[in-house]
DNA sequence: TCGAACTGGAACTAGGTTGGTTGCAGTTCG
DNA sequence: CGAACTGCAACCAACCTAGTTCCAGTTCGA
């Protein structure tokens, strides 16, 4: 959704949008959407103005947006999940799993966010943009 | 957890392990340990035998069972969270989002589980008993 | 200066998932 | 026969996610 809304505001980069017409897109709800583009403003990738007229805007350049600047912004947290608590550490194998998993699942997550690191959100919106000419060509 | 019970199968070969055994380690209980492997056997990495002297062990080699074996049969469905519901089709961009995420969230994936599948559960055994080693060498 | 059009944020809800638990039936083997 | 296992269904508490309601604050134009 963060991503999508991303690509919103990236397609129209002259006027702010209001959270009620990403929410339109989304099919989802207002309250929603600004809480997602609240995170991103957080990690400033984007920016707001209340008041009436007010809306969103992305915080800079679609191609210097990735898809990985989104995740790492609205997502927390690993996401191979661990051990949900401690293994027994007077076992020898528990007492090591921790550590040598935490290592492997890095490398893991972090092959997956260079990977999104290679999509901008400026690619997005050519993707989408390219998608509707296809569609209103014939 | 499903790693590391592998782990555990991966270390002693020759006998099979209980779920009890497995699941001291894990400070866990056999119940949610044998569904665990009930996973893997389904995914044909494990095997179990019942009635007394029962127990689980490895269905091949700790070093043909990959850490992406081990994801696959244990994690269904995506790791990156899709839109809830599809998005508006009136909208030009909500149109196309669902396939151009579909799209660039695949490769991600991709990704992370090729990077899985470069470490063995072997790997592993061998990296705990290492650990292990540097402990009682003190 | 009022009111419409926005954002901001707290509080609450329904539904699904996760790790854990209990109880019991079935299997094997000494 | 009985101890030691797996297999399986049912249930539970805690947590997470998407969604909703309500209201306070900000901006700007008529």
């Amino acid at each position: 959704m963060a991503i999508h809304a991303l690509t919103m505001l990236g397609r129209r980069e002259d006027r702010a949008r209001t959270s009620a017409e990403v929410a339109d897109s989304l099919a989802s709800n207002p309250v929603l959407v600004r809480r997602i583009l609240g995170s991103l403003r957080d990690a400033g990738l984007v920016r707001s103005t209340e008041g009436r007229l007010g809306g969103w805007r992305l915080a800079r350049s679609p191609r210097e947006i990735t898809l990985r600047d989104a995740y790492a912004a609205v997502e927390e947290g690993p996401i191979l999940s661990r051990h949900p608590h401690p293994p027994n550490q007077a076992c020898e194998v528990g007492r090591h799993m921790q550590a040598v998993l935490e290592h492997e699942f890095r490398e893991a997550e972090r092959a997956m966010e260079e990977r999104l690191g290679r999509t901008t959100i400026a690619d997005l919106v050519q993707q989408t943009i390219a998608r509707e000419r296809e569609l209103t060509r014939r």
